[in-house]
DNA sequence: CTAACTGTACTAAGACACTTAATACAGTTG
DNA sequence: CAACTGTATTAAGTGTCTTAGTACAGTTAG
């Protein structure tokens, strides 16, 4: 469900955040959908809880997961985890758009690559 | 000419890296003109000259300048650190633009963005 | 009620990357 | 020659990331 890469700069917390956000913003895990416990996913990663718990909170303190002590972590309701992240995505996706087109690639260029990876 | 965010998480030497692969790529900077010597830039902003000669040994080494011992750090020819910098930006887009229309975003409004930022 | 789970909090320690500091050397330039 | 240039090296300090261990309170199934 989610992967590590050690060899990427980034922190596992980061990976582990990142990796949450897209599966709830997608819908891949559902509104109210639990989450592995802290416990369980950091033995399934081979890593330490408190690892876990740090992604988890920063998760929560960014809307895509609510928390519950005693009953586990469970995916926001899809519009507002929806919402944060594609908030997020489109400012970098403008800022890459602009600096593009900077370099000289038109505006056909840039829309035939998402057609592109729409397929 | 380059400026520093100590509130950003990245590390200095990144910042630096990123703020001259942008000033040459779109030509802010010439071909074969000269940067900042290492020392200059270490006093311009209160830094340490190792962390200018960091990052300008992986700008030379990522095809966006070329260092000539003794006489200074220059921007290599425009296409070279171009397409340096478009394929890096490419690979990014691509990958910016599947999550996104993965989030529901239409074709036609990621083909808006671009027509926003293109004016 | 008990046992096993859940999130949360805290302290301590180690590893590592980033940055600074202080030199030093060789090539270039006026 | 003097002042600049890039480059190299060693040492130390700092902060973040991660691990380890422990603890507490709430929830839940048996």
């Amino acid at each position: 469900m989610i992967s590590l890469n050690y060899r990427d700069s980034r922190p596992i917390y980061e990976q582990i955040k990142d990796g949450f956000k897209k599966l709830i913003a997608t819908g891949a895990i559902g509104a109210d959908e639990k989450l592995p416990s802290v416990r369980a996913l950091a033995t399934q990663l081979s890593i330490n809880p408190n690892t876990i718990q740090r992604a988890y909170a920063e998760l929560d303190s960014e809307g895509y997961t609510y928390s519950v002590p005693g009953k586990g972590s469970f995916a926001a309701p899809r519009s507002e985890a929806h919402q944060a992240r594609k908030a997020e995505l489109t400012e970098q996706f403008r800022a890459l758009a602009a600096e593009l087109r900077s370099l000289g690639v038109s505006e056909e260029e840039l829309c035939a690559l998402i057609k592109e990876v729409s397929t």
